[in-house]
RNA sequence: GGGCAGGUAGCUCAGUUGGUACGAGCGUCCGCCUGAAAAGCGGAAGGUCGGCGGUUCGACCCCGCCCCUGCCCA
């Protein structure tokens, strides 16, 4: 059981795949247990990222604190750094209020991030485009090398073909001067946390996700791009390719219809829920509930017996 | 009715002068993941090569007939 000073932390996430009613949920027990909801959603952080997000509205929030929503601007590059300070602070506010936090979110690092130790070493911002540079013009494969002359466990954990994460791990090493070490997954807690997963049948959530993809579309996605556009949504290296906003995006380049938009975006959206059923499901402190009638009750009889 | 093109993995298509399908992209399934994570990356499963018959030691590739699709001519 983990401590933040000296008062014992309780913490409720709920986390899993999208589109299966985490932010009702969240509502729902935010309301039973005293709390207030704080975002782990990478990006419902943007401002201005409203429909494509399924962000709450004010009215559906219905009363409901809820924290770290719209707090980048699209045209910055998200951190998970940056959102642990953020999310840590904000729960630590929260602790000293006597308030439950809620962390809600579908956001696997982000959650791991608020919830577990983890460490991450700094960046350099000058060192970073060197390298992606290099990575553009020679390909992952001579920076692989040079990562398995530097550290040899590391290039053996990434792929020769995954330029991101072999940058990273090169842009550690240098900074530190130390391995990069991807500390096994240690799921050690810092505070005395519950998750909930959330989840439903394959077949039932893919419904879902088609129906949820067609009411964004309604509801008028396309504008709201096009607004975003107009903000820099362009420039932003982690909100252009947010679900959605990459797909409209690319029919305003011409490269597809609004009809095949929306198609590519659902099925994007249900690879996406593959990655994070993979993602929560290897966690094994995540215990999973079936969305129905009844979730609210057996949520709270989960955060109840805890302990 | 005649002519032309085509019918190969779930989809879009490669391919072999006849020698066990060497396929690719996408999709699907499974997995990985420490500063872009709604991102990035990997692995696997899928085909009696439209049907029937013939030629041949051997046909997806040659011949015949048939079925289906598209275009053109009447």
């Amino acid at each position: 059981m983990a401590t933040i000073g000296e008062v014992e932390a309780r913490v409720v996430a709920v986390v899993g795949p999208t589109a299966t009613g985490k932010s009702a949920l969240g509502i729902a027990l935010a309301k039973a247990l005293h709390g207030e909801v704080v975002n782990a959603d990478s990006m419902q952080l943007y401002r201005g990222m409203d429909i494509g997000t399924a962000k709450l509205s004010e009215a559906e929030q219905e009363g409901v604190p809820h924290h770290l929503l719209d707090v980048w601007p699209v045209t910055r590059t998200a951190s998970v750094a940056d959102y642990q300070r953020l999310a840590r602070d904000r729960i630590a506010e929260l602790l000293a209020r006597g308030v439950t936090p809620i962390v809600v979110g579908g956001s696997g690092l982000y959650v791991r991030a608020v919830l577990d130790k983890m460490e991450f070493p700094g960046t350099d911002a000058g060192l970073r485009a060197e390298l992606e540079h290099e990575l553009a013009t020679v390909g992952p494969a001579p920076l692989h090398a040079r990562l398995a002359a530097a550290d040899p466990a590391a290039a053996q954990a990434i792929l020769p073909t995954n330029g991101r994460r072999i940058v990273r791990a090169l842009e550690v090493i240098t900074l530190t001067g130390r391995p990069f070490t991807a500390a096994l997954p240690s799921y050690e807690s810092v505070y005395d946390a519950v998750q909930i997963g959330l989840d439903l049948p394959n077949d039932v959530l893919d419904r879902r996700v088609g129906e949820r993809v067609d009411r964004m579309f309604a509801a008028g996605l396309v504008d709201e791009v096009r607004r975003l556009e107009a903000d820099g949504l362009r420039d932003g290296v982690t909100a252009s390719r947010a679900l959605g906003y990459q797909q409209v995006l690319a029919m305003f380049d011409g490269a597809c219809s609004e009809e095949q938009a929306r198609v590519e975006t659902a099925a994007a959206t249900r690879r996406f829920v593959r990655r994070q059923r993979s993602w929560f499901g290897r966690d094994p402190r995540v215990r999973w509930l079936t969305v129905g009638p009844d979730v609210v009750a057996r949520a709270l009889e989960t955060v109840g017996a805890r302990s």
